[in-house]
DNA sequence: TTTCATTTGTACGTATGTATT
DNA sequence: TAATACATACGTACAAATGAA
């Protein structure tokens, strides 16, 4: 069972809202939301759309940056990254 | 030169006040005011210690539990990691 | 060149939850 | 029971760099 894409924060389930927006973020990038190298939105938008504090929004991306499914450019925005996502795949 | 251990913040600094921090706190277990396996002082005490907020001590211990430094146990402290100072040191 | 909006980086303070002592 | 210590989250503010107008 993957995380549902569409699924909002629920901060009543055990999972912390940090961890549930990752995984949302994961089901979104593996459903072709967002492209490899292409920018995923940005903080506020991901706020916004969350309604969850920066600092949270943030949290979840450094987790996803962490297991190189993501990377930052600062200033620029939060990327996917290619080919990141498994982390001892040797090529499909 | 390495950061000096009884130095206190500089916010007007390039280096961000938790890397400053990071950096006083790995001196200060090199000088050994903290041996290996022993807790450092809790997150509270450092913040009223250097003046930080929360937020920013638990970066700084972040980092430092990222390079192996440290290691977290919740509910129970921060503690220095044995042997885990020097990624790539062979046997000294 | 200058201005302005956007975006990430950093930091502050506060509140609540959970587990241990 | 109460105190301690880390985990998570909220909101706010300002800085620095980028890019467009």
């Amino acid at each position: 069972m993957e995380p549902d894409a569409d699924a909002d924060i629920d901060h009543g389930a055990p999972l912390p809202p940090y961890r549930q927006l990752a995984g949302i973020l994961v089901a979104r990038i593996r459903r072709g939301d967002w492209q490899p190298n292409r920018a995923i939105p940005s903080e506020s938008q991901l706020v916004q759309q969350y309604g969850l504090a920066r600092a949270t929004v943030r949290r979840a991306i450094a987790v996803l940056v962490d297991q190189d499914v993501l990377f930052v450019v600062p200033q620029r925005g939060t990327f996917v990254k290619p080919e990141g996502q498994h982390p001892s795949m040797p090529d499909a």
